[in-house]
DNA sequence: GCTATTTTTAAATGTTTGTTTAAATTATCT
DNA sequence: AGATAATTTAAACAAACATTTAAAAATAGC
């Protein structure tokens, strides 16, 4: 019955995978790299989590949280159309500029193997009604906005950043530029992605 | 001192290990998959190809010129700027609609490993320098276009519509859709990337 | 048709993989 | 302080891994 105890371990092997997992990926990543990552027995991996597999699910479902969480709250924020679609793709830009590799961990797993992370997965479909989908339908009945539908426009507020920063190093690779360059870059194609939207939305 | 002979043996195991790669990934594959998948013997992969890596290199190369060769050819077209736009566009969509995987495999194999990609990413460099740019530059002096570099122009060409593939298996998760009516979403969703550019760089 | 070369095979190589074991250590509670 | 439970450890596990070997089979040239 002891239960308190070292929480600090347990959280230093998720901490550790985390960190791993979200470089390499499941595939790529060994319970090696973890345990030395955490600079602990390997054992310990399975002590505490029975295994890579569960511990992974774990952690994907902390990422997944992170990758879409805020995201979902800002869309349910109660602040107008045009000031929403400003804070989302700010959200989106600052979250990928914290955790580089964040998006690359999502996309590629979620596209690798689904079956597995269905469970997880079901909790997106919150994205569907969010009030920035009502507030879109007002405003096209207004006649302010263009007919579309909310599935095309999350994309343009998440995506388009996204593709930005998932293709870095071959951004960087084609036009012989580094970090320092492409931050700048990445900043101003934001603020184009903000322009562009708004021009095609509002007619 | 014998060339000629069996080409079909080292090209059914490429064709096999491409195959996989797509669909797996470097790290998700194994030598006994491609050897299962071409119905030959495991020996075979490295009698052929030296090993898993070199393989996965000369498959990665054609990979790399799928993903970029054709856009390239289209950059460089003898046709008008708009023209030009429409066809990339297409293309791009056209092609991740031909290979699924190959989007989420370059970017992902990339990201995770690009040292050992660089002689191939050296390739890409020709992006940078292509009629498509001088066009652009042509029609921002001209007045036409609003100020803006070919390395915010390329993304918007052939990443969004990219993107919306790579998220295929989200999309389809969170708007509770079917492939046939993602095919649908995504080729309507491509024809409003076409009005959107426009939209924003004409002034 | 025989020899030399290339291709294919089954088997084994030594590592690395995820996971387990059982003993040692540490912490907890009375 | 001593008994009990939780944690950590080193070692081992079998399975899977990429790769190699050496012999067998197929093919080539003379």
């Amino acid at each position: 019955m002891k239960c308190i105890s070292n929480k600090s371990s347990e959280e230093r092997i998720k901490e550790a995978a985390r960190k791993v997992f979200l470089k390499k990926g499941f595939d790529g990543t060994t319970s090696r790299d973890i345990a030395e990552e955490a600079d602990m027995n390997i054992a310990l991996t399975n002590y505490y989590f029975r295994s890579k597999e569960k511990l992974f699910l774990e952690i994907f479902k902390d990422l997944l949280t992170l990758y879409f969480q805020n995201t979902l709250d800002i869309f349910n924020k109660d602040i107008d159309f045009k000031s929403k679609i400003f804070e989302a793709i700010d959200h989106t830009y600052a979250m990928v500029s914290e955790e580089p590799d964040l998006c690359n961990f999502i996309m590629n797993e979620v596209h690798r193997a689904p079956e597995r992370l269905i469970p997880d997965l079901n909790f997106l479909r919150q994205v569907k009604h969010t009030q920035l989908g009502q507030q879109l339908e007002e405003e096209i009945k207004k006649g302010n906005i263009r007919p579309i539908g909310i599935e095309n426009v999350i994309p343009m507020l998440c995506g388009y950043i996204q593709f930005i920063f998932m293709g870095k190093n071959m951004h960087m690779k084609i036009f012989e530029v580094d970090e320092e360059q492409f931050k700048q870059y990445a900043l101003d194609h934001k603020e184009r992605i903000k322009e562009m939207i708004l021009c095609y939305l509002y007619i």
